[in-house]
DNA sequence: CTTGACCTTCACACATGTGTGAGTGTTCGA
DNA sequence: TCGAACACTCACACATGTGTGAAGGTCAAG
């Protein structure tokens, strides 16, 4: 497939799916008229590209870790370095980092939410549009 | 204290603290001359808007959900209008998901780790400082 | 009073991810 | 064959987080 699809199919623009490949994330092949040339394994890889960008992770570490990562669970090893390795698991490491911080603070917003779905009584949990009129006049007087 | 302290408390420039402010993320009040003025309450302030930013938040979204997560878990309602509570289950759900992307990654780039490490033969897990010789010889010396 | 450490604001600079448009070539259907 | 839709490269633009420096105010110690 040409870029125009793989950017229907994964959400992302023409012009990012240029600079991805641009960053050594992903490497098309071009046709004898210089377009680039996709196959199917291309929409899952730009996907998780997006997620890890998404993630908060730069291309520079995506580049790093993508290879390992390669959808068909090959245990091949590319040039798995001592340096390779050490990247990795610092890596690892503040990806776990990251997890345990999205962790606290999304179960603190919940514990939020759900503190004043109880004290504000039946909102639809979830779907984000309430319409009621639980607002404020909270307790405490306390502005 | 002042900025310089807290700054060397919490290991972040005076330059990020002042943007920060800038942000509305903290409010620091002034003394007499001028100068900025903070208590206590900032270092952990601060430490947790650092968390929020290294896990991938901008600061719009961090301005917005910092009230709620106010440190001595007051059932304190600061203006819980619909969409911001609508915001709130958004960012939540979007902070779920970005746990989700970077758990199964985190658990690949392991899985990758364990694998070497089972192939290549022991090499002390953790310090990223192997200095045995498992490298590869492999593949074209890749930049 | 001077020096030095600290503070202020302002402003330019940079990397990164992303949008947008110009100028040009290619493909394909009417 | 024409025009629409698509592709290409190049390049400027923008927001965000962050570094850095200039020009100047405040203050305590010598």
């Amino acid at each position: 497939m040409r870029i125009g699809e793989l950017s229907r199919r994964t959400g992302t623009s023409r012009r990012l799916l240029r600079y991805y490949e641009e960053q050594g994330l992903i490497a098309a092949d071009r046709a004898p008229n210089g377009y680039r040339e996709y196959d199917e394994r291309f929409v899952d890889r730009v996907l998780q590209i997006r997620g890890l960008l998404g993630a908060g992770l730069p291309t520079r570490i995506i580049r790093q870790i993508l290879p390992c990562l390669d959808k068909p669970r090959t245990i091949y090893f590319p040039d798995a370095t001592p340096e390779m390795l050490a990247t990795l698991r610092r890596e690892r490491d503040r990806m776990t980092e990251r997890i345990g911080f999205l962790t606290r603070n999304r179960d603190a917003i919940d514990a939020y939410l759900d503190a004043v779905l109880a004290y504000g009584g039946g909102d639809g949990a979830g779907d984000g549009s309430p319409a009621d009129g639980l607002s404020r006049e909270a307790g405490p007087g306390r502005r």
